[in-house]
DNA sequence: AGTGTAAATATACGATGTTTATTTTCACGA
DNA sequence: TCGTGAAAATAAACATCGTATATTTACACT
């Protein structure tokens, strides 16, 4: 019935403004509350309308998927870049800030990634792993720097199983040139973060207060203590 | 049209049916895609019917988020009781390990704990957290028994704030009797432990291969390392 | 034996993702 | 300038979901 509008009274870039919608609706109610209809709604658009630039929701979250991630990488990149190279401890502190400051900023977007949020979604690997190598990468890449100048902590570590070596490769693919031992290290390390940060985030902390704060920086200084050395001589 | 089926051809307690019949829904196909009537349809019943023992969908997550608790704080319960209340270690090392095997066994019913399982749903915590304190009690009560005998170790851990302690006093109600430095400590514990297990769950983890055994093992033994003496003069 | 209550069904409503068919708009070549 | 064809939007429909309402059935008790 109603005329199709002129094409310069709506958005130009009809995509982009489509997953623009999905992240204000997101903030709002959830990424596990995100629907298709709603986003339409919002945009003065019938739902079906999406399906000319998504092929369907999957399509969709896994799109913003990889914006996350890439906004999620852009943050611990800049954290990493703001100290120099050789300041190995300040590296490291300001990615462990960032990634919590960014997770607290943006819990839906964290747990968009890290969660289940859809019924029946899985995440395609080929399109979100690039996206999710890269964010990993940058602590990876400060354990590697700290390896290759002797100031990475390996003697109680486990030894690297043949098995690793195979998948190392397709690690090598996107996320850089580490060695086992360092991805190794980085996974022992990210894991230690995301476990506060997503207990956190959850709000299935016990009680302890406004203590949040102090127990993070205290892991970050634990993980200082463990794997680093102030100087190659210890 | 159709009449009531009589009592004694039907299930004896429909309620508990439900549940189970959820579980194995949940186990096929994830938590998030739990659906009323498909129970309903499993159990050759109209979905209606359900209301009569949960006034909504939501309910009966809650019931199965406090089953799960249960299930998962029994399990740790037996792993610790399995080793004399002396050998703090033995005990520690026995919950970990139970910590691991019952998420892997259960990884839906962990991420139905610890995830978000449906849209719009928030636990109460009025229900869920008595159940949610048992099983994170366990780990708590041998952080305390250490503390008691002095083979806690303290030394870099931040010191408890002033906020914390009205914090704690609503954890007593259900928790314990643990003080504020052993919940903080046991929360740190507990916060590795969940991020290596919840990544590995999520099947998120970098390519590392068959290494995470390893690593599972390297994090516990980091925790007894950093949070515990073998005796009372070290 | 009759009656009231509890538990099930039947039906219906709004919302969702998605498919199909139809209409409208725009870009481009004659 | 005028068609023409492709692209993009709408319209309508389908199956599914959670849930509310009204109705019917079965059982327990007096």
């Amino acid at each position: 019935m109603s005329p199709r509008p002129r094409k310069d009274e709506r958005s130009i870039n009809l995509q982009q403004a489509i997953k623009e919608t999905a992240w204000q609706y997101i903030a709002e109610y959830g990424a596990p509350a995100l629907s298709l209809r709603a986003i339409a709604r919002r945009l003065k658009i019938t739902a079906p309308a999406i399906y000319n630039y998504y092929p369907d929701r999957d399509a969709l979250v896994t799109a913003l998927i990889i914006d996350a991630y890439t906004s999620f990488g852009d943050a611990q990149i800049a954290a990493r870049d703001a100290f120099a190279e050789h300041d190995i401890i300040g590296q490291l502190h300001a990615i462990g800030h960032a990634y919590r400051q960014w997770a607290l900023a943006h819990p839906q977007r964290y747990q968009l990634i890290f969660g289940t949020p859809v019924p029946g979604y899985v995440a395609p690997m080929d399109q979100v792993f690039p996206a999710g190598a890269r964010a990993f990468g940058v602590l990876v890449s400060v354990v590697e720097a700290a390896r290759r100048v002797g100031r990475l902590r390996t003697d109680l570590f486990p030894p690297i199983t043949p098995g690793d070596e195979t998948a190392l490769e397709e690690w090598r693919r996107f996320g850089g040139d580490a060695d086992a031992l360092s991805l190794s290290v980085a996974v022992v390390i990210w894991a230690r973060v995301h476990g506060l940060v997503s207990l956190e985030i959850s709000g299935i902390l016990p009680p302890i207060g406004a203590g949040i704060d102090a127990l993070y920086e205290y892991e970050m200084a634990s993980i200082e203590r463990q794997f680093f050395r102030t100087n190659n001589h210890d």
